[in-house]
DNA sequence: CGTCACCCGGCAAGCGGTTGCCATCAGTTG
DNA sequence: CAACTGATGGCAACCGCTTGCCGGGTGACG
């Protein structure tokens, strides 16, 4: 792609004109199409001299496969898709990346969907590249597991953060970093912990509270949770006016969004974090660590996850369906948000 | 390996089986092949029954087209492709979320690739899905005019806050945005003003420079720049050690992410924003209002701008291309990291 | 010098839909 | 009642590339 025919014969910078295909270059180097095919698909087939001869010509013609022409006969179009829920949650940003790096060394390209948070949206686009790509991830789907099982039937599929039946999955392991998080806040002093849950449909959530529950009975703490609220920004600022209830000296969010805007609204009103409540987040994205005070928070191998989750569709083909979903470690960051526990004085608050 | 002709519309939930394709809903429904076809692909031209009834046999069937072979012989996939810089660039958050709703409201599905900030990945991709695509729109593309006019030969293509010759665009109206930040911090007393340069192959770093310089000597005030630095918080931070250059009362960095990084340096060596200095950032990203102090930046109408890039793209079919680029317009956010000119004391920095 | 295993290039049958063109057929029109 | 028209469905030729199979050409081997 370095070498790049720029040398076009259609001067012309209006729109496409019809591409030249194999047929083009067949006749211009004087071989059947069958060669030409071959000498880009499987060049050990033919002759290296005939190879370089049609390599040539091809270049000088501006020709380059189609790839959805090839992709029809082949059954495979070398393309994976990851569908996030949200695009503009920096969660993904390194999911992404991950899952970029990993399939751009199998030499596949990847497709990203952005569910904008509309199931209806999610499924629709789904439905509609399901067919044109050999794999996909999905991302904090919000779609059924019975939808997530018949896309799943119809190509490989796998999902992060969420256990499906039959479908592959990669998670974190959301119970250790639960003891984490309650074990940290022990230490501190705290025994009154606020969960505030993330959406209802959301199979991590649950792991999360009932993994802090169970940490917290360990410890001697005792846990409340309110929610749900949308997992982002705007939910944790909604989330402040739930805070009365329980008295709680710690606040474990479902995640750093909602951590972060929860936090806004505290020290707006006047509330110190951590010195009148400890705020605690989750994934360790970007944000967390420019906000003041630093947020302390739940870190997750995003990008190993994007990784792994593409390594796993493309031995898909190969291996079969681990029955359990693979498990990623976690560890948790302390940061300025979480201090030790003080006489209690949160006041209710409303929201404006 | 899948002939395995087994009986089975089988409710298996292994890999993907041989899927129905309109010559089985034809047998099935007791029609032709181009009749399904037709009832799928323009209803108006069957029978409303028969389009009914081969609609029903294809849902038993599970029978869905297959965007591949459709888009073959019609030339078309319905499938725009955007291509961004980083992801994780808060910026093209808005950006994709325009693109994506424009895009579905034409019924087509907006694939997102990721050059990770490499030109060689940026191209490589582009180069596979050029033809897979009915268009795409570059979004802070570090390619060359040349390589960007030879994807616009093959393809529609539209570049965002760029200009390049004969391939239609859309920017910013960085000329007035530089006024307006130049007269924003006249009215609070700054005459000294730095300039940190964003990347060099960056089009609109050159506009905003140039802007800014023109804005400012109208107004009297004197400005330097230094750089360049990446467009990341990273960048922002090693920027810092440039302060001591010229001694200026007021920073314009490239992007927010620069701001960000750069305000967190100043604070973490004692340097108040905006007491000693004041910073103004432009995109306004979300990060810009949670850090503390707010960020003062120049908000860019990136959602339209996504939105205006699709439309332009799905209607380039039909309308010339316009030989100078769409400018949108755009406006300053003052928040608090922008005040009075003090009595300067920056002592030179450098980073740890 | 006859055989045989390769190497290589071509032929042609698809992959799954789309669509121009044609044949029917029923309903109109004069 | 005949000619005409619009609605429908089928036929078959692609779209651009892949690949199983075939056969001529070669060098190696016996």
């Amino acid at each position: 792609m370095e070498k790049e025919g720029e040398s076009a014969p259609g001067p012309a910078t209006g729109r496409a004109e019809r591409p030249p295909t194999i047929y083009d270059v067949a006749r211009a180097a004087g071989v059947s199409a069958s060669t030409v095919s071959r000498a880009f698909a499987r060049p050990g087939r033919v002759n290296a001299g005939t190879v370089e001869r049609v390599r040539l010509v091809a270049a000088e013609l501006g020709y380059r496969v189609n790839p959805l022409a090839s992709a029809l006969p082949r059954g495979r179009t070398s393309m994976l898709a990851l569908v996030v829920s949200d695009v503009t949650n920096p969660v993904y940003g390194e999911i992404i990346r991950g899952a970029e790096s990993a399939a751009a060394e199998a030499d596949h390209v990847l497709i990203l969907i952005d569910a904008q948070e509309s199931v209806r949206l999610e499924r629709g686009s789904l439905e509609r590249i399901l067919l044109g790509v050999d794999g996909v991830v999905l991302a904090g789907t919000r779609m059924s597991d019975s939808a997530i099982r018949t896309a799943a039937r119809r190509r490989p599929v796998i999902v992060l953060n969420r256990d499906v039946a039959d479908v592959p999955g990669i998670v974190l392991d959301d119970r250790h970093a639960m003891r984490l998080v309650a074990e940290h806040l022990a230490e501190l002093g705290h025994r009154d912990v606020l969960y505030i849950s993330g959406p209802e449909a959301s199979w991590v959530n649950g792991m999360r509270w009932s993994g802090l529950r169970e940490a917290a009975a360990a410890l001697g703490q005792k846990v409340q949770r309110v929610g749900p609220f949308v997992p982002t920004v705007e939910g944790g600022r909604r989330a402040a006016s739930a805070l009365d209830a329980g008295r709680p000296t710690a606040i474990l969010a479902y995640n750093d969004q909602q951590a972060i805007g929860l936090m806004r609204v505290l020290q707006s009103r006047g509330i110190r974090v951590p010195h009148d409540v400890s705020v605690v987040g989750f994934d360790d994205i970007y944000p967390a660590r420019i906000v003041t005070p630093g947020l302390t928070t739940v870190a997750a191998p995003l990008r190993a996850q994007g990784e792994a989750a593409v390594t796993a569709l493309l031995s898909s083909r190969s291996t079969p369906v681990p029955s359990r979903p693979m498990t990623l470690p976690v560890k948790l960051i302390v940061r300025g948000s979480t201090g030790r526990r003080r006489p209690l004085r949160i006041p209710p608050v409303a929201l404006p």
